[in-house]
DNA sequence: TCATAAGACGGACTGTAGTCCGCTAAAGAC
DNA sequence: GTCTTTAGCGGACTACAGTCCGTCTTATGA
């Protein structure tokens, strides 16, 4: 627990070179074509200073999905209902299910980057605990009989990138996938 | 559509050498300790053998998995109710959670692997198909209401190995889940 | 301004997944 | 038995993720 030392101006630096590099060949190439390598290369860093900030391909991807997603955590937590808080528990189950439908599916490439680790890096990640937690509260104040930890856990597993992905190939469209989970969750929180 | 071919013998040894290496190996070491290389060279077969017969990592470990699933497949197809034709179709389903859960939680490392390509191969393997195909079946005639093929894939999403393996490492026990999961299908088969 | 230590840098290095293609051996025809 | 076809073989090869460690930069304080 000690004091966290302020960020070296070079490690700044370099940061945000990675970040706006791996951004650029992303979206130019399709993030599965881009090597970590070329993305050293294109920031003009070592690959050692990508993998000592960002840990892993995982780490960056992450990064890269932080400014998204704290967009979407500051509104269920400060924004207006039914996301933020003064709408009923189900009708906010409800309106963070369809927004993390919508995040996921405008970024689906590098959600998959992110949770694809070569382990579960998904439920390792910050904003996986705050999503859970979200959930957790909201099913705890909705329908106190049940495990809420866990049916937290479950209400976001359809989330998964992976299965986004999978439907999305099989032609399925987002309205379709967002009223099915929608009428799942309305029979879970009704009960 | 040409004929199929039988098995040339040499094939066929081959790949029984390699099952049986990959299981002793993984079996010995754990499943993510474990390259490829060192099965073939268990197997006494080249790489290339593993990669033409299996086509990845993921191919492996579904090959391995494959009896087991067979069993679980069968009793469902042809087996005594409640897991078997018979029973309602909201029973059935509780037996087909529970019964695959089951199957992961012995099976979790080597899950992990055949649920882990590159991309989602999870949701391109035979048994996965299967497995949706039953439960929207059951699905359809409980709730007809619903969009029995989109709830399907809802209810297989928490079998997933990582999340499985995450909760697992967190403490979770085995019957958590079951009455967790048993709890949220009740629900959404009973509205 | 300089000395010094904490920490970052970067690229060579390792280990693994997956590909390729010239070679070998099995199976069937005669 | 021999010939021909064709599937299968295997290991060298490529490309990428992730590690390591000697070198260099930054921040600090005297």
């Amino acid at each position: 627990m000690g004091e966290p030392r302020p960020e070296r101006a070079d490690a700044r630096r370099n940061r945000l070179r990675v970040l706006e590099a791996a951004d650029r060949l992303f979206t130019e190439r399709g993030v599965k074509n881009v090597s970590l390598d070329a993305i050293a290369a294109e920031a003009g860093v070592g690959k050692g200073t990508v993998f000592r900030r960002f840990g892993d391909r995982a780490g960056l991807a992450v990064a890269l999905l932080d400014e998204r997603e704290q967009e979407l955590q500051a509104k269920i937590i400060s924004g207006p209902p039914p996301l933020g808080p003064g709408a009923p528990p189900d009708v906010r189950v409800l309106a963070f299910l369809d927004a993390y439908l919508d995040l996921l599916d405008r970024h689906v490439a590098l959600f998959m980057d992110s949770e694809n680790a070569s382990d579960g890096a998904r439920y390792r990640i910050g904003s996986y605990h705050l999503w859970h937690r979200h959930l957790s509260h909201l099913l705890e104040a909705a329908r106190p009989d049940l495990d809420a930890d866990y049916t937290a856990h479950v209400l976001l597993a359809p989330l998964a990138a992976d299965l986004h992905n999978a439907l999305c190939e099989q032609g399925y469209d987002l309205n379709r996938m967002k009223t099915g989970l929608r009428a799942v969750a309305t029979s879970l929180l009704s009960a």
